[in-house]
DNA sequence: GCGATCACGTA
DNA sequence: GACGTACGTGATCGAA
């Protein structure tokens, strides 16, 4: 490593990144050490018993697929079953097929094609059982360390381009929330004995937040400083009804062109995404650009910015290269100026959570608290805490995440707080 | 045993 | 002609 220094030392004055390094990635260091040392605790006799459950029910649905099929095969192989379906059964004569000529399999194409062949729910329900049992429920019990009976992941702090943090051996970062039976697992997650709970604080909207504070967009910063819901703000203005006419439905297809406006999506992955008419889907997007002008604007200006100094960067200076922002090729110049729209604002978001997790760190040695930070979720920080701590502890979290970094135009940062007998619960 | 591929979990 | 960002893991499959 010292061998390294004077090679990498210099670079980073010259690159301009020294305050990113010195105040954000080094002080983290010592925290993601200790929330790596901590572990957290996860209840084995709960895994054990659910992987049972899901062994039982994935072989319902394993055995409906059969008997529909009209015979026996590896149902985890999607080459077989790609065969099975569109060579056999012939259930779509436009079945797309991936790039090296295998049907494509994926839960796109089958929750498509479920309305009309009853197998493919089936299919999706053995998927989602099996994938939660194998990844999930009969992994993490595997990797307790037998010292300290708990799940130590590590996070790598130097993977992710963007800045974020990534997770791994086990990835704590992507225990399932979305199904049911996904949410299950999350229940797993528990204190360290009878005299702590766990609890989780995360940031809302950041990545909106984000948006709106590095646009300065007239519309978005006036739904987050009156304190909207911004997905309902979104939908007046792209339906043009009032806020209070907006229907469910309305809500639901602006959230996702606010999500899909952070990645730099089109009409087409909007129309898909939504199953919309794609003229429907453009006919969104357009109203959306007119009525979020500076949306518009501060994207645009960003890939310009980007093309003619070969990089973006977040609020705090951190900065991605992008060497295919002037490629000549269509796609990948395409994907470039996605990177370019997406990076300032998940790593904007990176960074802030990053310098939260040094103030709380900081906080709890002040206040001399025996509760630990546990986990980072992107958005999310979870705690195993000493239950006389709990009221001395969530203001002291919320203070720290909500003032780790000050977003342009007066756009509130603000976080949320819960408390749990298990990381359902607290979520 | 390894790597590519496909699929799918999270933010 | 493609078409939404960032990751990590597990099962399958085929070449080494």
């Amino acid at each position: 490593t010292l061998q390294f220094k004077p090679v990498f030392e210099p670079q980073l004055d010259k690159s301009a990144v020294r305050r990113v390094f010195d105040e954000v990635e080094i002080p983290l260091v010592k925290v993601q050490r200790d929330i790596e040392f901590e572990g957290v605790r996860v209840d084995v006799d709960f895994l054990r018993a659910y992987s049972r459950q899901l062994e039982e029910e994935a072989r319902t649905h394993e055995e409906q697929v059969y008997e529909l099929a009209g015979q026996r095969f590896n149902l985890g192989s999607p080459k077989q079953l790609g065969e099975v379906l569109f060579e056999q059964m012939k259930l779509d004569p436009k079945a797309k097929k991936t790039k090296t000529g295998q049907y494509a399999t994926g839960e796109d194409v089958l929750s498509k094609l479920a309305k009309e062949f009853p197998i493919c729910d089936h299919i999706l329900a053995y998927r989602e059982f099996t994938k939660l049992r194998s990844t999930y429920v009969d992994a993490l019990p595997e990797l307790i360390n037998p010292r300290t009976g708990r799940v130590h992941t590590t996070f790598a702090q130097a993977v992710a381009v963007t800045g974020r943090l990534s997770s791994n051996n086990p990835n704590l970062q992507n225990i399932p929330i979305r199904t049911e039976r996904g949410k299950e697992i999350r229940k797993a997650f528990i204190p360290r004995d009878e005299n702590h709970i766990l609890v989780s604080a995360d940031y809302s909207q950041i990545e909106l937040r984000i948006v709106a504070a590095l646009s300065g967009d007239p519309a978005m910063c006036d739904a987050f400083l009156k304190n909207k819901d911004v997905h309902t703000a979104t939908a007046a203005k792209v339906y043009n009804v009032p806020e209070e006419e907006v229907t469910k439905v309305q809500r639901s297809k602006a959230k996702s062109v606010n999500f899909g406006i952070i990645y730099g999506q089109g009409a087409f992955g909007l129309a898909e995404n939504l199953r919309i008419p794609r003229a429907e889907a453009k006919e969104i997007i357009d109203n959306y650009r007119q009525e979020f002008a500076g949306i518009t604007a501060f994207m645009d200006g960003t890939i310009n910015f980007c093309r003619e100094h070969g990089y973006v960067e977040t609020v705090l200076g951190r900065k991605r290269w992008l060497r295919d922002i002037n490629s000549a090729n269509f796609t990948v110049r395409a994907l470039a100026e996605r990177n370019a729209i997406n990076s300032p604002i998940q790593g904007t978001a990176a960074d802030m959570i990053k310098l939260a997790m040094v103030k709380v760190h900081n906080a709890f040695r002040e206040n001399g608290f025996k509760s630990r930070m546990i986990l980072q979720v992107h958005d999310e920080l979870v705690f195993d805490v000493v239950k006389e701590e709990v009221e001395l502890v969530k203001p002291v979290i919320l203070e720290a995440m909500q003032s780790a970094m000050t977003l342009p135009n007066g756009i509130p940062v603000i976080a949320e707080v819960g408390q749990g007998m298990n990381w359902l619960e607290a979520h």
